[in-house]
DNA sequence: TATTGTTATACTCTATAACTATA
DNA sequence: TATAGTTATAGAGTATAACAATA
């Protein structure tokens, strides 16, 4: 049996999944490292760093929120100085956002933080374990985008 | 190099993590087969199915969310006639929750079809990845409740 | 006095709909 | 008329604090 019919046989595996990605939301929401940003705003903050400076409605697109969702995480991420707004060369109506050096400063705190965070959870697991999350994550990365 | 030091020497480890399992979670929640139940009804039904009946104060130790919450949650799925509620024999305090057959069938019903949706999203994956996410459940089960 | 569960209240995040400015 | 972004509004989910019933 190949992996791929192995899993789609398996009826459990979706809803662990579900029930696990659910549950460790919920907790890394009350444990992150920096609770003046929102998981939300972190992850828009991070593509901004990786991808480069993009339009509001481009990172919408990148984190699967609506527009309006987008406006409300730039403002707060602007207000704390995170990321800067230019307008568009060509297209009035755009704006462009980048990330500030200030932004890119607490995205390298947040990861020796929370490296220091999930070390201590890890110690939890078993090798193994921990050599399979870290085998998954391309593959929980892909799925959170498609 | 061990896997764990592999992993906590990996600085963009926990951040992909937790990006990927924020938006997956954004994602699902917009997804899921039975809009009827949120995230965190269906993985207290759930809970109940696999450990057995247990009082509201259990059930939110389990699922790693205050008293006030799980009370909500509850009154929800017993509108829904999911779980039922008894008085516990000893103590007057207590009550004793218990998954109702119109609740397995649900959680039947829907693993179902969250088997099928997440069948069609995994075609967008290769059979390692596949592989690698399902290898990779205990630990992110573990990571969730630890 | 301590514990179990609920109620009251507030906050965060996200959505849809309506609006403004520009193309 | 269509598009980019914002503002207005609402709903879901969770939390802390205060309360009632019982141990």
């Amino acid at each position: 049996m190949s992996a791929a019919s192995a899993l789609r046989s398996d009826p459990a595996l979706a809803g662990a999944v579900r029930d696990a990605v659910g549950r460790l939301g919920r907790r890394m929401r009350h444990h992150a490292a920096h609770p003046e940003l929102s998981l939300g705003q972190l992850a828009a903050l991070r593509t901004l760093e990786r991808r480069g400076a993009m339009s509001p409605g481009e990172l919408a697109e990148h984190e699967k929120v609506q527009p309006p969702s987008i406006t409300k995480m730039l403002i707060r991420l602007e207000t704390l100085g995170y990321v800067t707004r230019a307008p568009h060369l060509a297209d009035r109506r755009q704006v462009v956002i980048t990330i500030s050096e200030t932004g890119k400063a607490l995205l390298d705190d947040d990861r020796r933080r929370r490296d220091a965070w999930i070390a201590q959870r890890l110690r939890g697991l078993e090798p193994e374990e921990i050599a399979a999350l870290r085998a998954a994550l391309p593959a929980l990365e892909k799925l959170s985008r498609s």
